[in-house]
DNA sequence: AAGCGGTTTCGAAGCGCTTCGACGGGTGAA
DNA sequence: TTCACCCGTCGAAGCGCTTCGAAACCGCTT
């Protein structure tokens, strides 16, 4: 193994030096830096990461990722692969925690200081690992934004203004009786932040517009697409405007409305909100508002690596959702 | 921070004595082991994780899982949950290594020490990573059997034998010319362990049973099934068997051959390797050999522990296929 | 009472690196 | 020419923990 005393000897420095060289805490001349990095280069010497003493980084980035059920896993899969990558490019790892009820996974990680910082995912409005974090126990940000979001560092898509700009939408191409059809109903009885925010802009905007709506929850599976097609139909008759907030349901959905005889967007006008690729893959390219995950978990990560090198972060960044047209969606009556 | 002389004073002992009670690493008195975990449990002690020095573990485990194209990305991420899993239950956290175009990721890993060992995912016949794997820089399990395993320790699927079930399970239902549809091309040209692996088993049963057999690799998305479908039924009009090695395909493949008429299974009957979840909520529940990605990750862990533990382990296991049957099979002419 | 084998605990060294204080040699001002 | 000063570098201490060798203690046997 190579260490920082076998550097040292070659550049002709002490090892002291070359730790400043790399580190760049204290100035080096630069005949001696290119010295030192020749060494480093010539002997392939990687620093003896992530252990060290005191005050030593870890270079590693925590990911909270709880994988719990009702979430959507390409979902999540590809806010950590953006994680991942964007962490390399400020020269951090990522550890992964997936178990995570509660705040046992951070904690540990807090405690042994296993990495220098932690993304949250999956944020709850009231979420049991907020007095953690706000204790400043390992810096964070928070991919969601929890009901009070002061003292924290928080990224999302805004999407109360998701739920509002999708019933805009409808609105606007003469829709007067929408649904909501939501994520799972456990992701509702966690409280998760994001699903309840939407659910809140869509029953805002509905009102604003003085139409008719309705929210439901839905599992996933055919048979919970079906089931839920036949409520809407039966007790919503004059229904002409779906927004899906839930992935894996788009197509089951559009092929239970499409064997009650209603087609999309002949019939029934379909909006989703969920990542570009999902809605223009489903059986009919969906009318979406994006979910935009990579740049959330990039701009997660650079929030962190900012806040980590000691530098101002805002409080909370809200990102504006934009709609996309698709075929999925018609003028009523069209 | 709490730290081992912490502990060490509470219970009255050496730090000395703490580190050997808690490792297990020399025998300490039950008097002497039981005060000094009240200490550790009442100060909350948690080893400063990760760091130290020589010979110390940083109890992290590396899983190497490129996020390469053709990859199905809910079966990547079912054995990553399984990984980090199982790798808690042996006290270690996981580290998430998704950019891999070669060595890169693993050799940084093993230099820096940042983990105790690497779990690799996607293993190719001749891989890159091999050499330094071999090395023994850093202690592996590989999911996934290259070509030449000796040296190494690998779990997988048997998916040679995978390939052969599913045609001797078509053979004996009385089909006569049966396909292959493979993962997209770039997993062939990558010359993917497991993909390469269950064609030739595939074309060897196939030829012992005497029948017509094709093999195409196809990429995902509606457009490339219903090409796939066509050509199929054009080059080879006898075909009533076909062997689907594609998650996402599934469905569409399944409406590509509605489509031009031909029904699962009337016509047409379709065995996939994939997960069983799957397989058992496709369109049509489709008859499959399981790929069973928990089980695998969660031997990987098991494997890599041991190994870390200094005991002796196989060199490779291969889990025999099983085949399920569902809906999407049926005998010929049925 | 001394000797002995075995067990249990302690003390001190040292891991690779960072960091603080200090040193040395050049420079410019006096 | 001397002195103060600064820049660049070095030496040594120390981080929290493990680990090795040795000391201390115990209960027996002689």
């Amino acid at each position: 193994m190579v260490k920082i005393t076998d550097v040292a000897r070659r550049a002709g420095v002490s090892p002291s030096t070359v730790s400043y060289a790399l580190s760049g805490k204290r100035p080096i001349s630069d005949a001696t830096r290119l010295r030192v990095q020749a060494a480093v280069r010539e002997l392939g010497y990687h620093a003896y990461g992530g252990r060290g003493v005191v005050g030593r980084r870890s270079k590693v980035l925590a990911l909270a990722a709880p994988m719990r059920s009702g979430v959507h896993v390409p979902v999540v899969t590809q806010f950590a692969v953006s994680v991942v990558t964007a962490a390399r490019a400020h020269d951090h790892d990522v550890l992964l925690l997936t178990q995570g009820e509660g705040e046992e996974d951070i904690g540990r990680v807090a405690a042994t200081r296993l990495a220098d910082g932690v993304i949250v995912m999956d944020v709850q409005l009231q979420d049991p690992r907020l007095p953690l974090l706000r204790s400043g126990a390992l810096p964070s940000v928070l991919i969601g934004v929890p009901a009070e979001p002061d003292g924290l560092t928080c990224v999302d898509l805004d999407f109360r203004a998701a739920g509002e700009l999708c019933v805009d939408h409808l609105a606007r191409l003469g829709h007067r009786a929408v649904a909501l059809v939501g994520s799972p109903p456990e992701v509702y009885v966690r409280r998760t932040a994001f699903a309840r925010r939407l659910v809140e802009g869509f029953t805002a905007a509905a009102d604003r517009h003085r139409i008719a709506s309705a929210v439901h929850p839905c599992g996933t599976g055919r048979g919970a697409a079906r089931a839920l097609a036949e409520r809407l139909v039966r007790e919503l008759p004059a229904l002409t405007g779906v927004v899906v907030h839930n992935e894996p349901l788009l197509d089951p959905l559009i092929d239970a409305f499409g064997q009650l005889g209603l087609s999309v967007p002949g019939d029934l006008s379909l909006t989703a909100v969920c990542p570009s690729p999902v809605a223009a893959s489903a059986r009919v390219p969906v009318t979406s508002v994006a979910v935009p995950s990579a740049e959330l978990g990039t701009r997660a990560v650079h929030l962190l690596a900012r806040k980590l090198s000691g530098g101002p972060v805002p409080g909370a960044t809200l990102l504006p959702p934009r709609l996309t047209e698709r075929a999925s969606t018609a003028p009523r009556g069209a």
